[in-house]
DNA sequence: CGTGATGTAATTTTT
DNA sequence: TTACATCACG
């Protein structure tokens, strides 16, 4: 017997608190019946897991008597543990005290304070996040006089990312270390933690690493933690990446009570390090595991569902299992397409206009779906043209301000005098007159005596080095940061924020600084207001500051942490973002080839599959409605660039859509509607026309620019169609308008590129390769030496002749490439 | 030291 | 479109 309005966050019925177990399927049952040993329950979406998760946690704490402190649980955002906890204290009728729950990162930091010391830390190390990771990767390759022009410090950290959640350390990587890339690395990644020690901070990654470091090197502490946490649970399972996988496997070692949550089709993470080969080999690592698996789907009506199926069984290398509907038939999912990004946009506002009106909805049910947080902004726009409110997940966080960071960085020099990256963040802001020469006096004294950049501040040696006026502004600098580190143990962060702001006029500043200085200052009161309820929230927990607790949780908080769950507004957010939500309408929009599935995805089936995973993981979020867009045109960096719809949707049988037009597009009278469904090939000749025929070779003198062709109305087909004969199985002589019908049978979409063609095709169709020799209008002439992506985003690197350029990489639609003429 | 102008490259997803 | 780096100038 099923809830009557089965859903996954709805509270538990009544019922359901006096008997946990009423209301369960058999799976279900199972899973939270289940007590010690290893235990695997492979979760399809919207099967009620998070109930099921909780309903244990519950049952072993009443029924096993369990103490809540030998339970650890760990969840994927920090607001997926906190309702966890409501749930279980809504079941068990009291708070489970002492228990643990919270994300791997939470959990890694917490312990990682405990015995900060064996790592070279004291508790109220500085989490760096990316920005401050950058940098301090920055001044390492300094010191080895690697080039950023060269290298980019990016890769180079994420390089040394992928090492540390792959628990490769830094002699390892040196002898693996063959391509001068990764030599590169090397160089830098041994020097990486000693500079963050000197600072007392640690990387996002060094919370998973760091802990488990600790663990394998002092088993007693191991057996400490392995003795306290008898059980261990976690959510999303098949995110996990090794160091995590480590970390579980450590800690559930000894009772192997480990019970696994998780959905192989749901993997979306990939190129985080997650490894799905954790959830698929479940069973090797816990030998003899209890093996449950959720089918029944108490979300979606089935029209979503089959979708969803049909989506999801593409793929290859699943563990298998398809959902069943336990809902009644609602509407068919909608496949709209529109004429540009525009008018998507207003389409998915004006359905929400109409279904709110028409059918007592409210904006919370509706939520807007897309694959990288650029296309918020046409949405956003049409939301505001409507007036209506909404809630933007990712993108800009609002700890991502640079009024907030700022006082951010303020507050971390204060907990951690060795913060450098803070140090110079703040040194000059608001300006003080001391500027890249003075920090740099700083920090080569401190550089030299290991001292930290605050501490170098104090040294009369370096103060002598300064010009006067620079000497005494850093004298007045120290002394704010001693004055308000003097009061920090005894005041509350608002307080010690309102301290700051005031002992260094941050107001004054901010007007200085631009005419929204009265949003900023907004910002600035949101962030005391935050203050003062974080103090409240937590009451302080051992040996550990307000302010250390903050700025902890102030790092490590995810976009969706800060929804407003009863905020009236349509959300927005990428759809890794959506993951574990839900709404009744969900749009997904730009499902366009290039942009979703990613063109640089088809380079790898592996990539394509994730991306894959990625829609199916959309699709399911929605309740009761979905509607899937597309645009023919959009802008793309300020281009107008041609898409034809995604492969994903190609060969999905009609019958699972109701297909639609907007107005716009149906006046435009466009021919590549026509490739719909059925005829998906009509649009791939227009690959090769998106309206970057500028950077194209050889022919701007014979030929129009695609700019010249998008105001021709949209014939951007091949009109020189005899230059394309050479690729092979590309309807490029087509015209439009002339639909080539694919059959349907052929789905793999996954086999196709969006070129069509091995080689990288650029311009109007001139072919890159490796070894190729190229002119560039400033960097001369040069060889390929590396090609990466497809389209016009292609990246290639080129060796250029002249050795003052060097290595070069460029993107292909961007650069103006020709063909070296000899 | 601070600034404004200029050019250049990049645009995936996030704890 | 925009972020960023670099450079010349005040």
């Amino acid at each position: 017997m099923q809830p009557s309005h089965p859903s996954t966050s709805a509270a538990p019925m009544g019922a359901a608190a006096r008997d946990p177990l009423a209301g369960l399927n058999p799976a279900q049952r199972e899973a939270v019946l289940h007590f010690e040993g290893p235990a695997l329950v492979l979760a399809g979406a919207g099967s009620g897991k998070t109930r099921v998760l909780t309903t244990r946690i519950a049952r072993l704490v009443e029924h096993h008597r369990v103490d809540p402190m030998q339970i650890l649980a760990v969840t994927f955002t920090n607001k997926a543990a906190g309702e966890m906890r409501e749930r279980i204290t809504r079941l068990l009728g009291y708070e489970p005290k002492g228990m643990w729950a919270g994300t791997f990162h939470a959990i890694g930091a917490r312990l990682l304070r405990a015995h900060a010391h064996l790592m070279g830390r004291t508790p109220n190390f500085t989490i760096y996040d990316e920005d401050d990771a950058l940098n301090t990767v920055k001044r390492v390759m300094e010191k080895h006089g690697i080039q950023p022009k060269e290298v980019a410090p990016k890769s180079i950290l994420s390089a040394i990312s992928d090492a540390k959640n792959a628990l490769v350390s830094p002699r390892e990587y040196g002898e693996l270390a063959m391509d001068p890339f990764t030599k590169t690395v090397a160089k830098v990644y041994p020097d990486l933690e000693p500079a963050l020690r000197q600072a007392n901070a640690v990387t996002f990654d060094d919370l998973l690493t760091l802990p488990v470091e600790i663990l394998r090197a002092h088993p007693h502490v191991l057996a400490g933690y392995q003795h306290r946490f008898r059980f261990l649970l976690v959510d999303e399972y098949q995110d996990t990446n090794h160091v995590q996988f480590e970390f579980v496997r450590l800690l559930g070692g000894q009772t192997g009570n480990v019970m696994v949550v998780g959905d192989d089709d749901q993997s979306i993470y990939g190129w985080r390090g997650a490894d799905i080969r954790n959830i698929l080999d479940f069973e090797k690592t816990w030998p003899g595991a209890a093996v449950v698996r959720l089918e029944e789907n108490y979300r979606s009506t089935p029209n979503v569902l089959e979708l969803a199926n049909v989506v999801i069984a593409e793929n290859a290398g699943r563990r298998g299992k398809t959902l069943r509907a336990t809902r009644p038939a609602g509407e068919r999912v909608s496949l709209v397409g529109a004429l540009d990004d525009r008018d998507e946009a207003d389409f998915v506002v004006d359905e929400i206009a109409a279904r709110r009106a028409g059918e007592n909805r409210v904006l919370r049910h509706f939520a807007i779906l897309y694959r990288t947080n650029a296309q918020s902004r046409s949405l956003e726009e049409a939301l505001r043209r409507r007036a209506y409110p909404y809630r933007l997940v990712g993108s800009v966080r609002f700890y991502d301000r640079r009024e907030i960071r700022d006082l951010m960085a303020y507050l971390k020099l204060i907990a951690n005098p060795a913060d450098g990256e803070a140090f110079r963040r703040v040194v000059n802001v608001p300006k003080r007159g001391i500027g890249d020469t003075s920090v740099d006096q700083i920090a080569a004294r401190a550089g030299a005596m290991g001292i930290p950049l605050l501490e170098a501040a104090r040294s009369a040696e370096v103060r002598e080095s300064l010009r006067p006026a620079a000497r005494t502004a850093l004298a007045e600098f120290v002394n704010v940061i001693d004055k308000l580190r003097a009061a920090a143990p005894n005041v509350g962060v608002d307080e010690l924020l309102r301290e700051l702001v005031d002992a260094i006029k941050y107001g004054d500043h901010l007007k200085a600084e631009g005419p929204d200085w009265q949003e900023r200052g907004e910002n600035v009161r949101s962030l005391i207001d935050g203050a003062a309820e974080t103090v409240i929230e937590d009451g302080g927990e051992v040996g550990l500051t307000p302010l250390d607790h903050f700025l902890q949780k102030a790092t490590l908080v995810a976009g969706v942490d800060a929804l407003d769950p009863n905020a009236d507004a349509v959300t927005l957010m990428t759809m890794h973002n959506a993951k574990g939500l839900e709404f009744p309408v969900v749009f997904i929009t730009g499902l366009e080839d290039g942009l979703f599935p990613l063109a640089r995805a088809y380079d790898d089936p592996k990539q394509l599959e994730e991306e894959r995973r990625l829609f199916y993981v959309g699709i399911t979020r929605a309740e009761e409605k979905l509607y899937i867009t597309h645009a023919e045109q959009r802008l793309r960096n300020g281009e107008k660039m041609q898409s034809r719809p995604s492969g994903f949707l190609d060969g999905l049988a009609p019958g699972l859509f109701d297909k639609k037009l907007t107005l716009k597009a149906r006046s435009s009278g466009r021919a590549f509607m026509s490739g719909l469904g059925g005829g998906g090939g009509s649009g791939r000749g227009e690959r090769g026309d998106r309206s970057w025929g500028s950077s194209s070779w050889g022919s701007r003198s014979e030929r129009s620019t695609g700019n010249d062709r998008a105001a021709r109305g949209g014939q951007t087909g091949f009109e020189g169609g005899d230059d394309f004969s050479w690729i092979d199985n590309k309807p490029s002589n087509r015209r439009p308008g002339t639909p080539v019908n694919l059959p349907t049978s052929m789905p793999a979409s996954m086999k196709r590129r969006p070129g069509g063609v091995p080689e990288q095709e650029v311009g109007e169709g001139v072919a890159l390769g490796k070894g190729m020799r190229v002119r560039h209008e400033k960097f001369g002439t040069g060889t390929i030496a590396e090609l990466a992506g497809s389209g016009p985003d292609a990246k290639v690197r080129i060796d250029f002749d002249d050795e003052e350029i060097g290595r070069k990489t460029l993107v292909v639609g961007k650069a103006k490439l020709e063909p070296e003429i000899e």
